[in-house]
RNA sequence: GGAACGGUAGCUCAGCCGGGAUGAGCGUUCGCCUCACACGCGAGAGGUCACGGGUUCGAUCCCCGUCCGUUCCACCA
């Protein structure tokens, strides 16, 4: 049984072996079974062009945590997995890779590049998936979707068409989001507001005079941020009320270069106290415009072509580019007269969140769902507590989404993705939407039809995810059963992107929530609290600090001390605190593996005989696992994670394992040994449990390897609180002993004793109770107090001068050091534990000398007061009396 | 403009749904290579819990205000 193990854990090697074992085993692998319940994630699934950083890091070390936990409880757990396809992310990189090649998107024509879409899939799509597996990912690779699978498409294919049907999902023109460099529309999500130093040009249009000339005397003076949007004015707008504008209100005005004459409209969109109170109309190109044209019944001219040149309406400026015009257009109102000046201005652009170009709002068809009615069980479903986010918070970041929501512009001038299943009459221009090409036209009977060459935004096919990777639309066992899902685990980041859709798509598909729950992270940022960016440079590899330092390290680190949505630091001295750790465990049963009997028998159940030691750790240990479960129930895994630590390190390590030494070393009382063979077994097992959703690699390894078992922890039994395990009394004995040895090792370290240096320790208690204790545990305590002998005594008989003394609040031990004593140290120490206790004692004295507290807090807390209080006053009285007569020494 | 989060030991952060700050890791001081572990052991030092009010017998915790930091939403042209 006795093996020889590395003095430091080593996890290299390890890591893979296990988890090749594990898939080999199938234990992440869960099929219905109706004797058991389920407990479902579905993960977020990474892009196939993604490579695993911090964020899926700490995303799925939480998710496996829950599911590992889950599963050790007896739960059908399933972690579903999967990847998205990604749309606008895999086809620009597909586009830039081809681009090196000299290939343009455009020469493979539609079939030819999504074959390389494809084969970049083919490529690429496996790599996160074996990252993820590096950490640990306890994922049902069995069940492993794509979002552009068939089944997927199928789902997404039916959604569209059923909503379509229902009216939810039309075709109109809108203004959009449009992104002059990947050449599409964009969602509102999808478009990010940057501050930018800008210019704000003030400029003046002329009036019309009452005989249709154009005055050289009156203007209308504005300021706009985009002077080339006036190419596409078709009125300026006053507010209703401003009398100084009053007279104005249904003249006109001479809009330059495109020798247009505009109408001034009156609308309340303006505010009166900004700058002139003028506002220039340009319907085509801006939102709040668009919706004064629509009230106003304004033209909506479009100036400007899909890569942001300018275009025919915009006359001699056409074919240049928008900050060219822009300048010249500046240029030449100047040289009109027409420009007022020009101010700095600091202003928010929108701009593309994949590639940084700045949007340009226009008027364009697409395709958009009406989100009104779908919002509405979604937000119920949140009120109410059907959907519970963590930590609450998030709630209102989510109201705030859903009561401000706009349609979602779902067509993408894309290729790679799911192509929208609309069919154009080539004859009649009639528009069939439906699952697959119609055989003719159902208005004019042609059989000249053609698809709609747009694609849908990625997140249409996320949305469904929760369900499609179950099978939907198809109702197959697997949905009946795992459908709802338990938890999902995901970044705040996209609450709105992915999150607020899954939820209304579950109702409307399934009229049922995706989730009970969303376990919402944050941000890992660097050491210097910065976003990990490409562009910075400042990102951490994940798999790096696994080859580094293993996954565990890298788990623990970024689970520990962390509360859910808070962003959180990476630092390398923290995950050094973590494989630290991982080493700490592997020597403490590396420690108890060398002190395994040579037949490696030990009792299944508790054997007879445990000492009092052995049942404080027990009972430690089962308030451990009491309160850990509490905290991961609560989704609190920080904190449930820091008990295991702190139980294992500090409690059994550091006291249990020392407590325990000197009955393994003499061995000559067989059944003192065997308890505490029994007993350091059983609390590592449980311990390592405990720890194996947060480390599992170490803890398979000790579990399996080191102990030689066949079955795995991943698929061992979470403990529970067990009554033959709780020892109160025993709890409270060894505390009081705990007490004591610091307070001696204090003690001695002042007068600088070497841990060497044994000296006789006599106790001195009138409690025989206190005598007892120490009695029964003489063993360790001699051991841990460096006493080369325990004497125990009711009174101070036979104590001569030249001791140590260390008061505590039950007992006086006193330490012969004659040749080492120095009174007037001693003084000074007990005369600062006297001012200590003076302060507690006054703290105390005063809470409960005040009549009111006495009569309005609860009874528990006086109670509790009182005890404290008669703690420190017999302490006092101990210190005092050494203090006498120390000073009687001196004179 | 609206909102949220954070301000606790030198650093990074937990915690506190009102009752002595025995908080954690790292760093630091002193002593130890003690037969599991120096990725370690023992013992320390270090905090007006941002500031000002209020509620309360009692506030680091609840309420209001201020300052500082971060973020989200809106986008006044």
């Amino acid at each position: 049984m006795q093996r020889e193990l590395a003095k430091t854990y080593d996890p290299q090697g390890i890591e893979d072996r296990i988890y090749k074992n594990w898939e080999e085993k199938k234990y992440f692998h869960a099929e219905v079974d109706h004797s058991k319940t389920p407990f479902t994630i579905v993960i977020p699934p990474p892009n196939i062009t993604g490579q695993l950083h911090m964020g899926h890091a700490l995303d799925n070390t939480l998710q496996d945590i829950l599911i590992r936990y889950k599963r050790m409880q007896g739960y059908n757990a399933l972690w579903q997995p999967g990847t998205d396809h990604a749309s606008i992310a895999t086809e620009v990189k597909v586009i830039d890779a081809l681009r090196e090649q000299g290939i343009e998107k455009d020469d493979l024509g539609r079939e030819g590049f999504l074959e390389k879409c494809w084969d970049w899939r083919k490529e690429y799509g496996g790599r996160i998936v074996n990252q993820l597996k590096k950490l640990g990912s306890s994922c049902d690779w069995d069940r492993e979707r794509f979002t552009m699978d068939e089944g997927c498409n199928k789902a997404v294919t039916e959604v569209f068409c059923k909503m379509h049907e229902k009216g939810w999902i039309y075709k109109g023109s809108r203004i959009i989001n449009w992104c002059p460099v990947c050449k599409t529309s964009i969602s509102d999500a999808e478009v990010q507001y940057e501050e930018q130093n800008g210019h704000f040009w003030h400029i003046k249009y002329p009036l019309i005079e009452e005989d249709g000339s154009i005055s050289t005397t009156r203007f209308l003076e504005f300021a706009t941020t985009r002077p080339e949007t006036m190419l596409g004015d078709t009125a300026v707008a006053v507010h209703p009320e401003d009398e100084r504008y009053a007279d104005l209100i249904g003249r006109k005005v001479w809009l330059p270069f495109v020798d247009r004459q505009i109408p001034i409209v009156a609308d309340t969109y303006v505010d009166r106290e900004f700058g002139t109170g003028v506002v220039k109309i340009t319907p085509a190109h801006d939102p709040n415009d668009f919706e004064v044209g629509q009230r106003h019944h304004l033209p909506e001219i479009n100036i400007m072509n899909d890569d942001a040149t300018i275009n025919k309406n915009g006359g001699k400026f056409e074919g240049m580019d928008r900050y060219e015009a822009r300048k010249q257009i500046v240029k030449e109102l100047e040289e009109m007269g027409l420009l007022v000046r020009i101010e700095d201005y600091t202003h928010n652009v929108g701009t593309h969140d994949r590639c940084g170009t700045t949007v340009e709002p226009l008027i364009k068809k697409q395709w958009f769902v009406r989100m009104d009615e779908l919002i509405k069980p979604a937000v119920k479903a949140v009120k109410e507590g059907d959907i519970q986010l963590i930590p609450k918070r998030m709630e209102k970041i989510y109201y705030n989404w859903t009561d401000n929501i706009r349609d979602w512009c779902i067509s993408r001038q894309l290729w790679w993705g799911h192509r929208i299943p609309a069919y154009y009459c080539d004859e009649c221009g009639e528009i069939v939407v439906a699952p697959s090409m119609p055989e003719k036209c159902p208005k004019c009977g042609c059989s000249h039809l053609t698809q709609d060459p747009d694609t849908l935004d990625t997140w249409f096919s996320s949305a469904l995810w929760p369900f499609s990777t179950l099978g939907w639309p198809e109702q197959t066992e697997d949905l009946k059963y795992f459908y709802p899902t338990d938890v999902l685990v995901t970044g705040y980041d996209i609450i709105f992107f992915w999150v607020i859709r899954m939820i209304f798509s579950g109702f409307e598909q399934m009229g049922e929530r995706p989730f009970r729950t969303v376990l919402f992270h944050g941000l890992v940022r660097d050491e210097l609290g910065r976003k990990m960016s490409k562009s910075l440079g400042n990102g951490i590899d994940p798999l790096q600090v696994i080859k580094d330092y293993g996954a565990d390290a890298l788990r623990l680190t970024l689970v520990t001390g962390n509360a859910p949505g808070n962003d959180m630091r990476y630092s390398k001295t923290r995950v050094e605190a973590s494989r630290n750790f991982a080493n700490k465990v592997w020597n403490a049963s590396r420690f108890i593996m060398m002190n395994m009997p040579e037949d490696g028998q030990i009792p299944d159940q508790m054997p007879e005989g445990l000492l009092p030691e052995d049942k404080w750790i027990l009972s430690g240990f089962n308030n451990v696992v009491r309160d850990v479960t509490e905290n991961m129930d609560k989704f609190e895994l920080g904190i449930a994670v820091q008990k295991v630590h702190d139980f294992i390190w500090d409690e059994f390590c550091d006291w249990y394992i020392e407590m325990v030494k000197p009955r393994l070393y003499e061995t000559a009382d067989e059944k003192s040994h065997t308890a505490a063979l029994w007993t350091l077994q059983t609390v590592l097992q449980g311990s390592l449990k405990l720890l194996h959703p947060y480390m599992p690699f170490v803890t398979e390894e000790i579990f399996c390897t080191v102990q030689d078992r066949e079955e795995s922890i991943m698929i061992s039994d979470w403990p529970v609180w067990k009554e033959e395990y709780n020892f109160p009394a025993e709890e409270e004995a060894i505390e009081m002993i705990k007490e004591t040895v610091r307070a001696i090792r204090t003690a001695r370290n002042e007068r600088g004793v070497a841990p060497s240096r044994k000296a006789k320790v006599i106790l001195v208690s009138e409690d025989e109770k206190v005598r007892r204790i120490f009695e029964e545990d003489r063993l360790f305590f001699e051991r841990l107090a460096s006493a080369s002998d325990l004497v125990l005594q009711a009174d101070k008989e036979g104590i001569g001068e030249g001791t140590v003394s260390v008061v505590l609040p039950f007992a006086t031990a006193f330490i012969p050091l004659a040749d080492l004593l120095d009174v007037q140290a001693e003084i000074a120490r007990l005369t600062k534990e006297k001012k200590r206790l003076e302060g507690e004692l006054k703290r105390s004295a005063g809470m409960l000398r005040n009549e009111k507290f006495l009569s309005k807090a609860p009874a528990d807390k006086i109670a509790a007061e009182k005890e404290k209080q008669q703690k420190y006053t017999q302490q006092m009285e101990g210190v005092l009396r050494e203090l006498e007569e120390l000073q009687a020494l001196t004179n």
